[in-house]
DNA sequence: GCTTGACCTTCCAGCAACTGGAAGCCCTAT
DNA sequence: ATAGGGCTTCCAGTTGCTGGAAGGTCAAGC
């Protein structure tokens, strides 16, 4: 398979494939051509990565993750571990992001939004 | 007013600060020994983007802000719009996580996490 | 055999918004 | 005079790609 395939078939840019080889994510083979030659193997792991790119892992635990799908001798709990706690940053994230949701809306929904200068949203802003 | 006293009524760091300057959101003078010499002025714009991008505001958006606070002869339309578009962003930004959040969770949920491999964790993302 | 166009390759630069660190000047107190 | 803190600039690194340039390769059509 060469890259716009597995691009294609994994749902990942070429060149995200390209980098993922970069920081030793995937090792494909080459062709006798330069060519990139993935084999099946390279492409579950890119499917894998894609998932867990999707749920927001970062490069990092996508690398531990891959290990332990490879480790046949892996304790779930490692894994969990590692989910358990890229719950809670997600967790973190959306909390934040609430609390700026609330005080946004109100001051939008309080903006007169017209031609005037006066504005409750600078007026906030500005202390 | 040197940068560590605005930084801490600002509440940013000093290397934020200078990092502004250089973007141009802000033009401190300068002492004749070469240090930033802080305004008033220069002081309370320095708290407007601390709010602004405690609100999870753009650099970019929080210049045009900046802007807007200053002319007088604004438009409260054009602020609301650009808090407007800030919020849509926001809230899709939520959803995704959510969206994450809801599967993690449930994933996390039935991973038994012991000492054995099987994990529905890594079986989800292996497809 | 030659051209055309779609592949593929590498390498370099840039995005957002800082953050860390090195090297060195300045100021105040002892 | 020296020690400490604060200030300066500049350079590099962070995360996860993404865009583009320059150039090699391949298959199809004439």
């Amino acid at each position: 398979m060469n890259i716009s395939d597995v691009a294609r078939r994994a749902g990942l840019p070429a060149k995200t494939i390209r980098y993922y080889e970069e920081i030793g994510l995937i090792l494909p083979l080459r062709d006798s051509n330069g060519y990139r030659a993935f084999r099946d193997s390279d492409m579950h792991k890119l499917a894998f990565l894609a998932r867990a790119r999707a749920l927001g892992f970062t490069i990092e635990n996508c690398r531990a993750l891959l290990a332990l799908w490879e480790d046949k001798s892996r304790a779930s709990a490692d894994v969990r571990a590692i989910a358990k706690d890229h719950l809670k940053q997600i967790e973190a994230k959306i909390a934040d992001l609430t609390a700026m949701r609330d005080t946004l809306s109100e001051l939008v929904r309080t903006c007169a939004g017209d031609n005037r200068a006066d504005c409750p949203i600078l007026r906030s802003l500005g202390g």
